[in-house]
DNA sequence: CGCTTCTTTCAGAATTTTGTGAAGTTAAGG
DNA sequence: CCTTAACTTCACAAAATTCTGAAAGAAGCG
């Protein structure tokens, strides 16, 4: 009933917040077992748990585990970790890095540009539906470069803001 | 086999972008009905089509349209439109409106950070959980912030680069 | 090397999601 | 008003997803 040691908050507190987290990045269209996951890492103290300790927090089975992390390690969202001399393994968030991934949907853009383009040569530039497909095409490039400057924005100011520690 | 007539395109071309282009929206998250009535609109020569007309290059019921067409409209990624003096209906894609749509993501956005400020509090502002919770909301709340600015510029970039009409 | 511990893969049951047909609702036109 | 054209809602069948238990696969340790 101690909520002051280092891992030990009130169980239900961050059990409620992962879950109600979760949900939104349920909503925002992440399936179900990464975005609770995610959350749960989100909220320990160490920024990192064990499958285990995962699969108990969240009542999952280490299969649901295991393709939860695998998923969000391929969306470097999270990042696996070996400890030397265990075969235990431990997923982390990179504090700093994660929302980096969260933003760099770069892939994405990607690949909807590179669908766009085809559109503009194949439907004609010159069409009235081949400029609007060229116009599309035109602001996603223009967000995609204006992303990295506005990532750089906010290191600046995170260590302004918290310190560079 | 005319391709130079205003809506007369070669159909299976329009057909490819579509179905194509769709594919890059239902992998980004959003489901596959909504995506091809957009991807339809989007390449279509007057920016707008009706029920019927959706129905038939897409080959879905009206009931399915009706659902889309909901789905699209709620979103603000498309207006519905009365043709007076008929009961036909026209969806239609802005085609300076809808990405921003697309980019605002701020209800998203606003619903994450709510989420985030109660982990804040019910986990401690000076937990090291708490610190990390802290910090993401601060990035969420740059990054919206910088949002508006950022479609300033691409509006300025437009209007140099196609010029205003 | 074999044991033990942890992780991954796989097949399948249960749930959820999707899209349709058909009935219902609204509104234009006679 | 009645008819008719268009859109919407609803219940359900089909399909896709999701999560689990069980078995197989690695990797440290004796």
């Amino acid at each position: 009933m101690n909520e002051s040691a280092g891992s030990g908050q009130d169980a239900q507190a961050v059990s409620r917040f992962v879950e109600s987290f979760a949900a939104q990045l349920v909503e925002a269209g992440m399936t179900r077992m990464p975005a609770r996951v995610f959350a749960a890492l989100l909220s320990s103290d160490e920024g990192s748990m064990t499958s285990a300790e995962l699969g108990e927090q969240l009542r999952i089975s280490p299969a649901a585990v295991s393709g939860a992390v695998r998923y969000l390690a391929q969306t470097h969202m999270v990042s696996r970790e070996r400890e030397p001399g265990s075969r235990r393994e431990r997923y982390r968030v990179h504090g700093d890095q994660w929302y980096e991934a969260l933003a760099n949907r770069e892939n994405v853009l990607k690949r909807w540009e590179s669908a766009l383009r085809e559109g503009v040569t194949s439907l004609g530039p010159d069409t009235p539906a081949g400029r609007r497909l060229g116009e599309t095409l035109a602001f996603f490039e223009f967000f995609e470069g204006e992303l990295a400057a506005l990532m750089e924005r906010w290191r600046a100011h995170r260590d302004k803001t918290f310190g560079s520690g």
